[in-house]
DNA sequence: ACACTGCCCTGCGAGC
DNA sequence: TGCTCGCAGGGCAGTG
């Protein structure tokens, strides 16, 4: 399940490979819709031709940004896949799109669950993003201070809350339960319920759990691989993420883990160390 | 503005 | 053994 950390990991993993590459071609599989509502033939006339200049990631976003100021918008979701590939190399399974380079490399794009896309954008991607996600948690916009403002009032649950990609870009359901157990917050407590001094601690947590994540490359809990094919080491360091469903000890207390449904995703936490 | 629900999609594991 | 069923969840549209 990618999440800032795995498309960083995947952004790091690729770029040395993409920057500088001519596209020769596109062709695009049986699931069509991995484009978007796009044309695919639009899509490949607009890319024919174009050298990839950058791979910026923002969130969970993806760019692709190309010599004439378009770009590719990737979202990977739960399952997506990208990976460079020789020309002659079988197609990945579940390979929706292909990208074609002159030098003879592909990159690829696989989808099991066909949740992910590749959009084309005439401009910057980012652009049309910027009023559907929050600042970046590991830019210095992002300060407890921003966090303590747009938490004030709210009466959803902060799991919900850090979820939402306009408050918060790029945190997902791993990340968001390893940050409240660190800030050792219950996931269903009411986001204007939350002290000064434990903004401060949440605002603190967030950017560990991340920077430590994008450290170890990421968490491969089933199929998350990054551009050359390589697991992430992450998974090995979670606290609560897939523990508490199998009541497994708390790393803090040694009191067995829980999980509730919040917002209809699993929450795993510690009744103990995080308490309502 | 905010809170919340349902939809998309399919491999996999649990349970019968 | 073989089947069915429910779970996993990011983003967005839609509802109240």
């Amino acid at each position: 399940m990618p999440e800032l950390p795995e498309v960083e990991t995947v952004r790091r993993s690729l770029e040395r490979l993409l920057v500088g590459q001519t596209i020769a071609g596109i062709e695009v599989g049986s699931f069509a819709g991995v484009l978007g509502a796009v044309d695919p033939a639009l899509v490949s006339a607009a890319l024919e031709g174009r050298t990839i200049t950058r791979l910026r990631r923002r969130g969970k976003f993806l760019f692709v940004d190309l010599d004439d100021g378009a770009g590719l918008e990737i979202h990977l979701r739960m399952t997506g896949h990208l990976e460079v590939a020789n020309r002659d190399a079988p197609p990945l399974r579940f390979e929706h799109l292909t990208i074609r380079f002159a030098s003879g490399y592909d990159l690829r794009f696989a989808d099991q669950r066909k949740f992910g896309r590749v959009i084309f954008h005439a401009g910057d991607p980012e652009v049309e993003l910027k009023t559907r996600l929050g600042p970046e948690p590991l830019l210095p916009a992002f300060t407890s201070e921003y966090l303590a403002g747009v938490l004030a009032r709210r009466t959803a649950p902060i799991k919900s809350l850090l979820l939402d990609q306009r408050i918060v870009a790029g945190i997902g359901n791993i990340y968001a339960d390893e940050a409240l157990f660190l800030a050792r917050l219950h996931p269903g407590r009411p986001g204007g319920s939350i002290s000064a001094p434990e903004v401060r601690s949440l605002h603190r947590a967030i950017r560990r759990v991340l920077r430590s994540a994008i450290q170890y490359r990421g968490t491969t809990f089933s199929s998350y691989r990054d551009g050359t094919g390589q697991s992430g080491e992450n998974q090995h360091r979670l606290n609560v993420y897939g523990r508490g469903r199998r009541e497994e000890p708390c790393t803090r207390c040694s009191r067995p883990l829980a999980f509730l449904v919040i917002g209809q995703r699993t929450s795993h936490y510690c009744p103990n160390c995080q308490r309502l």
